[in-house]
DNA sequence: TAGCCTTGGTAAAGCTGGTTGACTAGTTCG
DNA sequence: CGAACTAGTCAACCAGCTTTACCAAGGCTA
């Protein structure tokens, strides 16, 4: 059917996060939004991250990137520390409870994807994440896109 | 890079949405989001809809999606009637102004469609349509997915 | 090194788009 | 008929975000 992408899209984003977030649920991680998760691959792949980046990285304001650590924080999955040479920074990094998470993302999104790659073939997979970047790289014309989805 | 595809997923229905609401707003329709350009299709497909029809389709609830009628409404957008045999059951339909907007939508997309098409071939563009279907249904477990990507 | 702009974070108010719960009125079915 | 169900309404509430204003630390330049 023509016309139906944009649907296909929100669909299956849709439809990965609640299958990721059930299964989290089940592993004691209940409190955890998609939000969150990005935040946490984030941080695991970078080390540290300020709450502006944090909050360019998902595309919200700074401020909400702050209440979102916040609360991150007071439920022990990421710890702050003053930044060693800049005094007005503070570095955010992943505790050991946000790592505890981050693993069984990391461990989930792989289950799905060789799930897919059971599903479409190695070939066809690799071609679907390929034609996706390709995709947004031309719709959004090279300028960077948030990974928030507005509603 | 692995485990990425959410990441993909979740912007390349951003770029998509984004593209299309700057260019909707270029027209004069910058008061719509998403959520109600699918109502438009939904409606333009189906001919009328209930409120709790509408909610369903999108993923919220029936208040929700009557407090969203109501806004489309005031807006000159869709237009609602009292059901012919259900007296309980007021029928939304799209009115003029709603129809010009649902027009400019199955255009834009198509036009996006057809760049992707440029971009990736006729073929791997149905592949990727293909793939996503197949994707949806077996990560769901064959239950419904709500359109709305929760956060 | 003084002055000024920039940048990271904080504080508070407010808004949008939803949810939950309780209710009314019309419908369906045994 | 009466019980159970369904469409819509009303009102209270809430999460997550934005806006505006601010402060203190850093960087640049004369």
């Amino acid at each position: 059917m023509a016309g139906d992408l944009p649907a296909l899209l929100a669909t299956s984003f849709r439809a990965v996060m609640d299958r990721v977030h059930d299964q989290l649920a089940a592993d004691g991680f209940a409190d955890v939004r998609p939000a969150h998760g990005f935040v946490f691959q984030y941080l695991s792949l970078r080390g540290g991250a300020t709450a502006v980046e944090i909050g360019e990285h998902l595309g919200i304001t700074k401020q909400a990137a702050v209440q979102l650590v916040d609360e991150l924080d007071r439920r022990g999955y990421v710890e702050r520390r003053p930044h060693p040479s800049d005094g007005r920074s503070r570095v955010v990094t992943l505790a050991p409870r946000g790592w505890a998470c981050v693993h069984r993302v990391v461990e989930l999104w792989a289950g799905l994807e060789r799930q897919w790659e059971d599903l479409l073939g190695t070939e066809r997979l690799a071609q679907l994440r390929d034609d996706l970047g390709r995709l947004i790289s031309a719709t959004s014309g090279g300028r960077p896109v948030p990974l928030r989805p507005l509603w």
